[in-house]
DNA sequence: TTGAAAGCGCTAACAG
DNA sequence: CTGTTAGCGCTTTCAA
C-alpha cells in the first residue's frame, strides 16, 4: 500500500517513517501522509511489520476456563493495559489440561507473541515448557495460580493469609470441625491457602484433621455427591472453606438437599469474586481476590520487560492481598 | 530457520511444502523434515506466512464486556472450534463504547484478523463501521447483540418469544403491573424482549405501562437507587423483568434494603445465565440463553465462509432457542 | 518429486 | 530531512 501513498512523491521509507512516528520526519510531510491514509482508510499491514521487526505487539493470556469471575475481571484487567500500551491480547483455554497448555505454548516458539500471561492448570506439575519459553527469549508472567519454582515473576495474592484468615474467622464463629475443599492437591495456590488453614487451627490447638481435605473434581454432578457424603458423615464439619469459586453452588445445593442450615448448622466461606455473593441465601461470607488490580500489575510487569532487550524478569513473587468480606453465611447477621 | 533446515541438504522450497502438508512431497522427506524440526523445536512463523498468504489464521472476538455469564460462556465455545480449526483469537472490549468499537474494527482493515465476532455495544447505533469491515472483504457475524439491518448472519436467541414467555410466566404468577428493566433503548435484542413482554400483556388485556419501562446504567449504585426508586412508586409493580443479568443484584439488594418480599410482594424474573441462580434468595427464575451453543454457532458459521473464497455471508438471523428456567423467585416453591 | 527465484509489505541501515 | 537498498521468513509459480 506504499505505493498508493507515493501518490504524494515521497518514499516508502519516508511513509514508513511517518507511521513509526519518526522525529526525522518534518511536520508537514507527516500531516500530509497521515492525512491521505486517512482518507484512503489505510493501516499499515502489522504482519509485514512483525516480520521485518521481530516483535508482534501481541501477548497471549493462557487461562485454564474463562467462566470464573476471578478470570473474566482479570481479563479486564489485562486488557485495560493492553489497550493503552498498544498491544493485542490472544487469549488461550487450557481447560485444566497440561496437555493443551502444552501445546499451546509450544506454538509460541514461533514468534507469534511477544510475551505471555499465563495462570496454570490444576494438571500442571512441572514447568519445563514455561522455562522453555523464557529460553526462546519470551518473556512469561505468572498471575494467581503460579509456578513458585520457576524464575520468573508471579502476581498472586496473600494466599497463606486468606486461608488463616478464612480459618480464625470460623474458629472465631464458634467452628471446630472445619473442612477444606479444593480441586487440586499440586497447585501451589491450593497449598498455600490450606497451610494457612492449619496454621490458625494448629494456633488454636485443633489441629486439621486430614480426612477434611476434601478433593473435587471438574464435574458439578459429582462435586454435589461428594459433598453430600462430606455432610452425612457422623463427624460432619461445622465449617467449611470453599478454596474455588465454582464449589459454592454445589455446598449449597448439599445443604438444601441435606437440610443442613447455613450458618445455623453449618458455616461457609468462600474464595470467591462473584457479584452475586450478597444475595445469595444465606448472603456469603468470600475471601475477595483483586482480580482486576492482578490482571492490571500482571500486564504491566509484562509490558515493562518488553520495553527494555534483553531484560530477564526478576524472579520475585508480587503480592497483592485479598480481602475477607463478612455475610451471613458465617455469622447469621447481615453486615452488609 | 529454514536455513537450519537446509541441513537436510533440501531447499527451502520443499521445506515450506512439508508443512503446508503439500502432495508434491514424499513420505520419506516429509518424516525427515519433521523429525528434524520436531527436535530443534522449529514451528514456522505465521507472521511471515500471513505476510504471504494474506491471511492470518486469526479472528477478533469484540465484546462489550467479559464479566458476563453470557459473554463467558460464549468465549467458551468460540475457542473450542477456533481450537478445532486451528485458528487464534484475539479478543477486545468495547465496554460499551460505539467509539471504542469503531477503534477498533478499523484496526481490522489492516488485515490483522481473517474475520470477526461481534456483538455489539450498546451505545452501537450505526453499522458503518462493520459495513466497511465486510466491505474490505472481512466477514462478519454477529451474536446476540445484533444489528438486525446489516446484510450478514446473525446468531441470536429468540429474544422476542423469550420477553412473552417471561411475561406469560409472570401473569400466571398473578402479576398484573410488570416493569421491565433495561441498560439500552436501542439494542434491538432489549427492543425485541421488550415486545414479546409488551405482545403478552396486551393478550391478556393489561397493556404495558410505559412507565414501567425503566433505563438502567454501568453504575451498580445508580441502579439500586433507580430500583428502590421504581419500588417506592405508589404504584410499583408486583413483577419485574430483568433485561440484563447484572441487574438482578440491585433488585434484590433494593428488595432487601426496603423489605420487600420476592416472590410475595414481588416476582423476579431475569435474563441470566449465572450459575449461582439456583443459589440466591430466593433462588431465581430464569431465562437461559445457550451462551456456550451460540458462541460455537457464530464461530462455525464464520469459519465455514473463511474456508471458501468470496463467499459473502448470508444475511439471516440464525435463532438458537432460550429456556425459562422456573424457581423460586416467581413461584415461591423450589421446582429444582 | 524437488529446486530456483520472485516477492508479500514493511523497516533499518546507510547515503545523500 | 528524504531516498536507496536489502532483507525479515515464508509461499508460490515455474522449471528441472
Amino acid at each position: 500500500m506504499k505505493l498508493l501513498a507515493k501518490e504524494l512523491q515521497l518514499s516508502v521509507s519516508t511513509v514508513s517513517k511517518v507511521f513509526t512516528d519518526s522525529h526525522e520526519i518534518s511536520e508537514q510531510t507527516k500531516q500530509k501522509v497521515l492525512a491521505l491514509a486517512k482518507k484512503l482508510n489505510y493501516v499499515p499491514n502489522p504482519y509485514a511489520s512483525s516480520l521485518r521487526k521481530r516483535k508482534s505487539k501481541t501477548i497471549a493470556v493462557v487461562l485454564p476456563e474463562v467462566a470464573d469471575s476471578f478470570f473474566s475481571m482479570a481479563i479486564n484487567g489485562i486488557e485495560s493495559i493492553a489497550r493503552e500500551k498498544g498491544y493485542h491480547v490472544l487469549i488461550y483455554l487450557t481447560h485444566e489440561q497440561m496437555e493443551r497448555e502444552q501445546a499451546i505454548l509450544s506454538d509460541f516458539q514461533s514468534g507469534r507473541v511477544d510475551g505471555v500471561l499465563i495462570s496454570i492448570s490444576n494438571e500442571t506439575t512441572n514447568d519445563e515448557h514455561i522455562i522453555d519459553m523464557m529460553q526462546r527469549g519470551i518473556p512469561v508472567v505468572f498471575f494467581d495460580r503460579v509456578c513458585e519454582e520457576t524464575a520468573t515473576t508471579r502476581i498472586t495474592t496473600n494466599d497463606r493469609e486468606s486461608g488463616q484468615l478464612a480459618a480464625q474467622h470460623l474458629i472465631d464463629q464458634g467452628c471446630r470441625n472445619i473442612a477444606y475443599l479444593t480441586i487440586s492437591g499440586s497447585l501451589s495456590i491450593s497449598r498455600n491457602r490450606l497451610a494457612g488453614v492449619k496454621q490458625a487451627l494448629t494456633a488454636h490447638r485443633t489441629p486439621f484433621n486430614e480426612r477434611n481435605l476434601v478433593m473435587c473434581t471438574d464435574n458439578e454432578e459429582e462435586n454435589l455427591r461428594i459433598i453430600k457424603e462430606l455432610l452425612q458423615r457422623k463427624d460432619r464439619p461445622d465449617g467449611i472453606i470453599a478454596s474455588v469459586e465454582k464449589l459454592t453452588a454445589a455446598v449449597y445445593l448439599a445443604c438444601k438437599e441435606l437440610k443442613i442450615a447455613i450458618p445455623g448448622k453449618l458455616k461457609v466461606i468462600s474464595f470467591s469474586n462473584q457479584t452475586t455473593a450478597p444475595i445469595l441465601n444465606p448472603s456469603l461470607t468470600t475471601i475477595t481476590q483483586p482480580a482486576f488490580a492482578m490482571g492490571k500489575l500482571a500486564a504491566e510487569v509484562l509490558f515493562n520487560s518488553l520495553k527494555k532487550t534483553n531484560v530477564t524478569l526478576k524472579a520475585e513473587t508480587v503480592v497483592v492481598p485479598s480481602a475477607l468480606v463478612v455475610r451471613e453465611s458465617t455469622t447469621g447477621r447481615d453486615l452488609g
